[in-house]
DNA sequence: ATCGCAATTGACACATGTGTCAATTGTTTT
DNA sequence: AAAACAATTGACACATGTGTCAATTGCGAT
């Protein structure tokens, strides 16, 4: 009973940044604000100045974080060894089911972020052109002609952004089951049972 | 020179209403507010609460307006009678091509919206499966499996929604030269020339 | 011309947000 | 324990936004 409230306890840079993070995600760059972010981190509002110099830098530390968590993983993937291009296309297919590979929801919110803000949106582009040039090398890799690359890579990577922008809710099971599929029809070739077998193998650990 | 400011012409509903969907386009959701609409519309701002009761009601019309104007474009085209899955998916394809069909950057702004608001998510979550229930149909009408109906028309449709979603921009030429080796990809099957050409007519008027 | 309704207006009351600053409180370091 | 530095605080000044209301203006019908 010696403390009736508790003393609130220190903030930090990463509190503030996180928590605005967790905002965008949920409710789009509109909704951080400091005030609101205060009240969730149960600090004081001004105490926020003390890690930002104002508002726009914290969108900047945002923005950089997003950089730093995706950075290169759709592009390793696609440059990892692999015997044909099916086998290829599943460990590309990894990022989509691992959030730890790849951070869809965050990804979406920058997505929407980038529409009002056209120096995002340059960045995002770039990555956006960086993710296509890795599948369609990937392609090229496997003998694909420049025409059939462009047009799958284009596919691939347009059903992915699509999926996370419809924010589709479908059991597990099934969406894995429907993996091998999309990999067909994104190769124009049907998987061998064998191929299927190690990518579920991945994706059914205990 | 007896009008030395002209006098302001009268509002109306849809002068207001037009602007709201030209912001929400253009800066999203959050830019739809009374006072900025007002600026741009010349118009005081309590004039508006004539022709609407709050900032609700206009919300309210905004998505009455989208429904009316995209409802049921895709399901007819799905529907329109075709020899082949190919003619059948070049129909589909025009929707995508056509401006007057279909209004892809309020699909967009209307989906980024309803991210943030449950009930338009259930309005539009009722939307795009029709889609996906009229291009599955579409696959079944044609022969193809229930499990490779489910595939093909997803991918169709995602790949719609993350083109329009990550805003693409390219040349006309290249995009429409693209649409064969689209139809390819969904039906599994390369596209005639007739069904090129007669398609490829379609969209080189003078 | 004037009556009556449609449309517009400014003043008011209120809410939420930003950013600055001087004063204060906590925590280390010497 | 005192000095030095880190972190927090409330008060202030300001901006933008919402919604209500009583008064006024504009216009068409009689």
């Amino acid at each position: 009973m010696s403390k009736p409230t508790s003393p609130r306890p220190r903030g930090s840079r990463d509190l503030w940044l996180d928590a605005a993070l967790d905002l965008l995600v949920s409710s789009g760059i509109d909704a951080v604000k400091i005030m609101p972010l205060a009240r969730a981190v149960d600090q004081t509002r001004t105490g926020f100045y003390w890690y930002f110099k104002d508002l726009g830098a914290l969108h900047d530390a945002m923005v950089e974080t997003w950089e730093a968590r995706n950075t290169g993983q759709i592009q390793a993937r696609c440059e990892a060894p692999a015997q044909t291009i099916n086998t290829a296309l599943f460990n590309l297919m990894d990022c989509w089911l691992d959030p730890a590979l790849f951070d869809a929801r965050l990804d979406l919110a920058i997505r929407n972020w980038a529409r009002n803000d056209t120096t995002l949106a340059a960045r995002l582009d770039a990555a956006d052109n960086a993710r296509i040039a890795a599948v369609h090398n990937m392609f090229l890799r496997f003998g694909y002609s420049r025409e059939q690359a462009d047009v799958r890579s284009l596919t691939t990577i347009y059903t992915q952004v699509g999926y996370i922008s419809m924010e589709v809710e479908e059991d597990p099971v099934a969406r894995l089951n429907r993996v091998p599929h999309y990999v067909e029809m994104f190769s124009g070739q049907p998987p061998t049972q064998a191929e299927i077998a190690e990518f579920m193998a991945r994706h059914t650990s205990g």
